[in-house]
DNA sequence: GTTAAATTGTGAATCTTGTAACGCAGTTCA
DNA sequence: TGAACTGCGTTACAAGATTCACAATTTAAC
């Protein structure tokens, strides 16, 4: 399914879970609300998966959640390893943490030794050299990477090679992986100058339509 | 310009900070390849802000530079807020701080008294109170909120009140601004669970793979 | 001075994403 | 009963982004 799509499936779901059991069903103009998006869109997006509503009741909330969830994670639950346990780790760790049930942080990576071997939010810190002993053991396939930039080629081939096939990247360098390893990349830096270019031009923007009697 | 191609030229003129003074020109497939986009996308992206390069040299690193600063940022040196000092928040501050020399957080915002008028990476954090007072006497344009998501769409707009014309959203909420200020959202749960999609995804083509001898 | 090689800028084609529109099926109320 | 709503699923369309392909241009070499 398209990329993009994958993305808003996820926020239904979040947002379905938050409802569930305080309201039975629910409109698809009113959840497209709740996740900023347009009802036509949240119809369209939920096609491919098959789940249908009802006019005059819209969609059963615990039905669409458990299509979504079987869509998007299959069966199963999954785990994930965060290499990285720096400023943006430490900050990640709890957060995945408490939030999904369903997605848990088993493993961290790090070659500081003042963390190795420590457990951080439940999840045991250790040393870099055992990433694809750890990694194969418990068939962990997806990885946050959290390393310093010059060294996140290296880890993302080594965990990609340890069997890792989902990469969650926020070092600002392209990673080198086989094809079939989806990466996801988060760049903070990019997203701020962004919105700075964008804030500034609004100003001008504001003045202009001062001077134009806009 | 469309927002996208934005975004890369962020990534251009980082990349070519750099290389500045390493090298005095570079060719479009060389640059493109350390950002990780086609040769052409680059070419492509170039185009409107008017710098041009030249055949068998390339374009000339320090004068590519200075055009893109200028289109990402126009003149002068912009300044940032933080709203939200924490687990998040203490981790952005330092990182921002440390990498932009042209974009500088010079204020946080927080409703804990623990960390009220402490300095946190050369940057005060002021109580929630000041926001207003704070935004609009350093004419701050651009904020980020990584605060917690029930306060998000309120802070959002009290910024937007102040003059902000830029947000950097990590809450997972839809925020509600004028029009005209302009909003990227960051949200890490969904491009987690995406990753996990498509890696779980990848473990089922690669055994179709086995079952089919392809 | 001419040729050859390499790279640029850009129009056209392709692919992706988002939006609008429309028919259809339940539901409600007279 | 049936007429009018309402909201769903789907298709058609528009906008945007990316890639392709190639003429134009610059330099180096001979
Ligand atoms: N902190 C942020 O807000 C932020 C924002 C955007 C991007 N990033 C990116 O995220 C990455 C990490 O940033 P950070 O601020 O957490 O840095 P950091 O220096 O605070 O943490 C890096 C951690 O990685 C560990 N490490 C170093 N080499 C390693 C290796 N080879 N394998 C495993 N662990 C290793 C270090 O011991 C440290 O704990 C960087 O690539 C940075 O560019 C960070
Ligand atoms: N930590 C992460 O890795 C992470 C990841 C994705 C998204 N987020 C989002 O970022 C936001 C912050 O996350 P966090 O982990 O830093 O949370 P946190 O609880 O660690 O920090 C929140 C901070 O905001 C302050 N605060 C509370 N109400 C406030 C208000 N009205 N105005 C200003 N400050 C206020 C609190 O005192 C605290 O310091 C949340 O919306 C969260 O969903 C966080």
């Amino acid at each position: 399914m398209r990329e993009r799509a994958i993305g808003r499936l996820t926020l239904y779901r979040r947002t379905l879970r938050e409802l569930d059991e305080k309201m039975t069903h629910i409109f698809s103009h009113q959840l497209a609300k709740m996740v900023g998006v347009s009802a036509a869109q949240l119809r369209r997006d939920l096609m491919p998966i098959g789940y249908e509503g009802s006019p005059n009741r819209g969609y059963e909330v615990a039905g669409l959640l458990a299509s979504l969830s079987q869509h998007l994670d299959g069966p199963g639950s999954h785990t994930v390893a965060l290499i990285g346990v720096g400023n943006l780790g430490r900050a990640l760790l709890p957060y995945f943490t408490a939030r999904n049930p369903h997605l848990r942080v088993i493993a961290a990576f790090d070659t500081d030794p003042q963390k190795i071997d420590r457990i951080i939010c439940g999840c045991r810190v250790y040393a870099l050299e055992r990433l694809e002993e750890v990694i194969a053991a418990e068939e962990i396939k997806v990885a946050i990477l959290a390393v310093p930039r010059d060294t996140a080629i290296d880890c993302a081939q080594r965990a990609a090679g340890a069997g890792v096939t989902g990469l969650l990247n926020f070092a600002p360098i392209p990673l080198e992986v086989p094809r079939q390893v989806f990466v996801e990349n988060v760049d903070l830096t990019m997203a701020l100058e962004k919105v700075n270019h964008f804030a500034q031009r609004t100003v001008e923007v504001r003045e202009a339509d001062h001077t134009t009697t806009d």
